[in-house]
DNA sequence: TCTATGTGCAACCCTGGAGTTGCACAAGGG
DNA sequence: CCCTTGTGCAACTCCAGGGTTGCACATAGA
């Protein structure tokens, strides 16, 4: 799987694609379904489905002849605990940075 | 704070800002400073701090006659917790649609 | 078989935003 | 006091990508 995060943030970063992914994560449904719930056609929900499959947040299934796409959640809490991990070796740096300072003085 | 998450992806989502983030996350610095690591010019940079500290990941401090920015790591940490929140109400939901299809068999 | 419904594909438009250049302004250091 | 250095501001270019339309193709159902 792709480590790097900023392609995730850049499929997280769309509105669009936001709405999308909330919906899926109610219930898994087809482009076609989405075009009636979501203020855009079904080619541009395809077009974001294919982002959001890209950096695997969305699973893609075919049951009979439509096409049914699911939320990939596993995928959403790696990231999330990627985001954590990098805050807090952040906060220990800081603590680092802080620690000299105060030794200078 | 602004708890909507998908500025703060798209904020985290082009790569020059992610390198910034990196880059003070080592260490505080001016745009300036910034402008002579990374590929790009000042103004640009200086552009993405603006970015950077709408979505409240950036905090500015004057230091003499240089802007100094460096990352907010609380803020961070909050993004990747409602992430693996989400996740987690996602997996419950996905478990749930499970069972009552269990169910229905 | 014919039809309706759901997908796939390609070309196109158009706006946002990433990046640049240029200049003006402020403030330390010699 | 000048000159250097670091910022701030504005206008401009340019292209990725979000969105659309149009059509062709496949397949379940009457």
């Amino acid at each position: 799987m792709d480590t790097a995060l900023s392609p995730v943030f850049a499929a997280l970063g769309d509105d669009t694609r936001w709405s999308i992914l909330v919906r899926l994560g109610r219930e898994p449904a087809s482009a076609s379904e989405l075009a009636l719930e979501l203020p855009v056609t079904r080619q541009a929900i395809v077009k974001h489905l294919e982002v959001l499959r890209g950096v695997g947040l969305v699973r893609t299934r075919r049951s009979g002849r439509s096409v049914v796409h699911e939320v990939e959640g596993a995928r959403l809490d790696e990231v999330g605990r990627d985001l954590c991990g990098i805050a807090a070796a952040w906060d220990r740096r800081l603590e680092g940075i802080r620690s000299i300072a105060e030794e200078r003085d």
